[in-house]
DNA sequence: CGGCCCATGTAAATAGTTACATGATTAA
DNA sequence: TTAATCATGTAACTATTTACATGGGCCG
């Protein structure tokens, strides 16, 4: 929908800063834009450059916008997302599960590691954050780093009453 | 850890309210549980029954146990989960990227759809909650659906934020 | 007698990751 | 001159889903 565009600059100007480090893979990208334009949803044409290498800029069709609409309308498979993978997806939650297996001093100091990296997160999606909005990138796109960032705030709550919870666990039952 | 157990019975215990529907497939289990046979981490041993289909019992090995406990210790793969996935595995999210591509009623109408299912998830996690007070199951276990519950709390208010976003947008800019 | 629950799996397909492969320009 | 950035892709592997296949017991 923002045409014509090519691959590698769909990967590094979506979200920039958090998919640097957990990029869309090449691997899938660029064997995806392939399959659009078998499909007919999206069309090639080559900018031949002097100074750097080629780019295969692909542009919607019609098909290509009419299959984007249904898509953008469906409510399918919407579920999963928000009910479940969001703790399947999640190997610190599953670990979590299990902390009865590890000692208080143990389960504590990992939720302590935790913590700082749910912080870090913080601070990256903050940066992004400010970083879109002197872009001027659509306030949609920016209210969805609000959401990550809502989650993650929400997150160091939640780990801090874990963290009372093995301690009171702690003091009181021993074993 | 919680062996011996056969593989119905893991499936339908653990989480049974939620994993009803978005269960592990059967597809995953048993490969799963062969595998970690072949690697010598659990051992089978039939349970051979009248009444009833037999059950392939699986316990635990001592290297299973250490496995485990690496598994638990280790802090590996844990930042894609909390950090990536929560935006990438949630369809809504993604579609709501895209939101000024539908007529505004129609973004307000597909919020307001979203929002009743994720009341309905609230409930469901809730009477898992209490299913699971009743059944005395660990106190971590609970905490999990806890931050599940809290997750989707956050996102209506969430969501309310980005339905007032667009009414403000759709009042002012026009376009 | 039909359908559901119990219980085991396999096969085929799709999705996703990781590693590899190439080659030009540009900045330190 | 070495490393990073720009730009394309493929191959092999792993993970995950969906659909299929089987068969006994139990309930209405």
């Amino acid at each position: 929908m923002n045409s014509p565009d090519y691959g590698y600059n769909i990967k590094s100007s979506f979200f920039s800063r958090i998919l640097d480090e957990f990029g869309i893979n090449d691997g899938q990208l660029y064997p995806a834009l392939k399959k659009l334009e078998t499909r007919g949803l999206i069309v090639k044409k080559i900018e031949y450059r002097d100074d750097g290498p080629n780019r295969h800029l692909f542009s919607i069709t019609d098909s290509g916008r009419e299959e984007f609409a249904r898509w953008l309308e469906s409510h399918e498979g919407e579920e999963r997302g928000f009910r479940y993978e969001l703790i399947r997806r999640d190997p610190f939650l599953l670990k979590c599960m299990y902390l009865k297996y590890l000692k208080p001093a143990q389960a504590g100091n990992k939720i302590i590691i935790h913590r700082r990296e749910v912080e870090k997160s913080i601070k990256e999606y903050q940066a992004a954050k400010e970083d879109m909005e002197n872009r001027k990138v659509d306030s949609e796109r920016i209210l969805i780093v609000d959401y990550a960032l809502q989650c993650q705030e929400m997150r160091l709550k939640w780990l801090d009453e874990l963290k009372a919870a093995i301690v009171k666990k702690e003091n009181s039952g021993e074993n």
